[in-house]
DNA sequence: TAATATTATGGAAACGTTTCCATCAAGGAG
DNA sequence: CTCCTTGATGGAAACGTTTCCATAATATTA
């Protein structure tokens, strides 16, 4: 392993100066400086990066916190935040904390513990344990208090929802709520709730249990008794789709079901699902990008990104 | 931020008891451990990793290689290895690769530059950036001449397609290559192709051009003369599918397609796809028991995974 | 009783950087 | 000709650990 004083011996300076030619900061002479990056690339130096996180407290790692990356939404993200980080230099470490508040602590102490220079997370428990966090935060589609985040306009999301299929001659809807916790779910519940009542149409709210899991509350009976169905995403549609079309119910004909996210895998499921594309790809840059410029001070307002109706065969 | 300094100060001994105290290493007396366990627990004392890893150079750190985890397939092998790291105090690194060797050069020197303690790649360049990398790594599903690897039995997997596929009565079948740089790839399609000259059926081969996707090369005219179609992944078996359903080709009755990989989609698609299932999970547990083994000098024989066929309403 | 282990502790070096400070030469302003 | 700025360099401290070595007290053995 070459180190800097390896290319100081090499060349005949001191490390300072070494290190100064290395990074280009402070004075050194344009003869030692080619020098210096001769050797360096003669000698094949690869700089440390933890001595110097060590010496300057400040790692080019991004904490990632996620509640779960087999969820297709998510790795999309991942993809806008890695790409970001790495035409910057920076590297990212991924947690997953299935809702979990002591996964979620874990890993948020193992990126102080790394001197992680940010954290994004697309999960925080609300009075979680971010709220002692010495690293700047940026929440991702999770907005709580003041902390900065960033976001798709899922108010709209959900009025598009309640609205298309209203549109498409649905006269009977339920509507399934999302987990609670989550202000993407809530809002994306509340617009299409508002939706739903402004309109004067008949609904019923099928809520999210401590199961976590609403599909445990379908069963045939609940199926046959409405011709709309509002997903909080798409996981959640594909499987309600399948369980419609083992039961026998024609979609769209008999029943419209919406949902959310436009996951890759969408235009593939049968019906193909007419859903709320948001994009998880530009979320996640802008996430990085917003948690770089905060780190430095500066908080730029424009963080919501626009949602958008995707029509497809499922209604 | 308390250091270890903090807490020598407190209890009125020197860093290096306190350091061995902390660790359970060397000699400390009781009354003292309690003493330093106490002080730790009450000012907050979180070890700092950074130093740890400068003074011992072997961080717990592993990189992880993959090609796109937009995949599905990868984010599964990924939560394996990430839970089993987790539960021994290790956290991944992960690097998408794009199958870009630049790319992949890149990530392998900023895992040495973060003193990694090990990689586990599921993408490598043959004579690749691996070849002087200083650090172990462990080959997930991917083999190559004498290096450490974890994979499944991809001939068999291959040899199962094809079995099956004739079996549900297909007589002209067409034998879709993957990536011939990628090994798993490179054993399925032997497989298949080995079975499928055994039982002398009629077959043709559709190659992994430049282009590197198969559906560039798919048209109407090709689908109509062949009721038959093995898929490297499931992935591209999704977009046969629905080529077939849009162009009005009736599956299984008009043509039989198999995938392979089992994504959690395939059962959802429509038709719901035959595939064959590998463990992704297991896979990623095993490729992170087997780089910890690894480091220390051991090597396990056993680091194959059996594979299965899953029969869906595709054949 | 003397020689030797065993237990407990502290001092200091080391890991590879960055950065502050001191030194010194050369060039420009007065 | 002196004073000050600018450019170039090196020495050394610092970041927070771990670990080697030395010292000393106590316990064990011959």
């Amino acid at each position: 392993m070459t180190t800097i004083k390896d290319i100081s011996k090499h060349v005949g300076v001191s490390v300072s100066t070494v290190s100064r030619a290395l990074n280009s900061s402070g004075y050194v002479s344009p003869e030692v400086k080619r020098k210096v990056m001769a050797a360096a690339e003669e000698l094949g130096y690869i700089p440390n990066e933890t001595a110097r996180t060590l010496n300057t407290s400040i790692s080019k790692v991004i904490g990632v916190l996620v509640p779960d990356i087999t969820n297709p939404f998510f790795p999309k993200i991942i993809r806008g935040i890695e790409d970001a980080a790495l035409e910057k230099g920076y590297r990212i470490i991924i947690g997953n904390t299935d809702h979990d508040a002591e996964k979620e602590k874990k890993y948020v102490e193992m990126f102080h513990q790394n001197n992680c220079l940010g954290i994004i997370s697309a999960t925080w428990s609300i009075d979680g344990p971010g709220a002692n966090s010495r690293i700047p935060i940026v929440l991702l589609d999770r907005v709580v208090d003041d902390s900065i985040s960033v976001q798709a306009d899922h108010y709209k999301g959900g009025m598009l929802q309640a609205e298309h299929l209203i549109d498409s001659g649905a006269t009977k809807i339920l509507l399934i709520q999302g987990p609670d916790t989550y202000s993407s779910f809530v809002d994306r519940y509340n617009g299409a709730l508002g939706t739903l009542k402004h309109n004067n149409i008949e609904f019923s709210i099928l809520e999210y249990g401590p199961s976590a899991d609403p599909m445990g509350n379908i069963n045939d009976g609940i199926i046959r008794k409405y011709d709309g169905f509002i997903c909080p995403n798409d996981l959640l549609a594909y499987r309600l789709l399948n369980f419609m079309y083992e039961n026998g119910v024609e979609v769209p004909a008999e029943a419209r079901v919406i949902g959310y996210d436009d996951l890759e895998f969408s235009k593939y499921v049968y019906p193909s699902l007419t859903t709320i594309r948001q994009p998880a790809y530009e979320l996640g840059e802008k996430a990085l990008k917003t948690l770089l410029e905060y780190k430095d001070g500066i908080v730029t307002d424009k963080r919501n990104f626009d949602v958008q109706l995707i029509k497809r065969n499922s209604t």
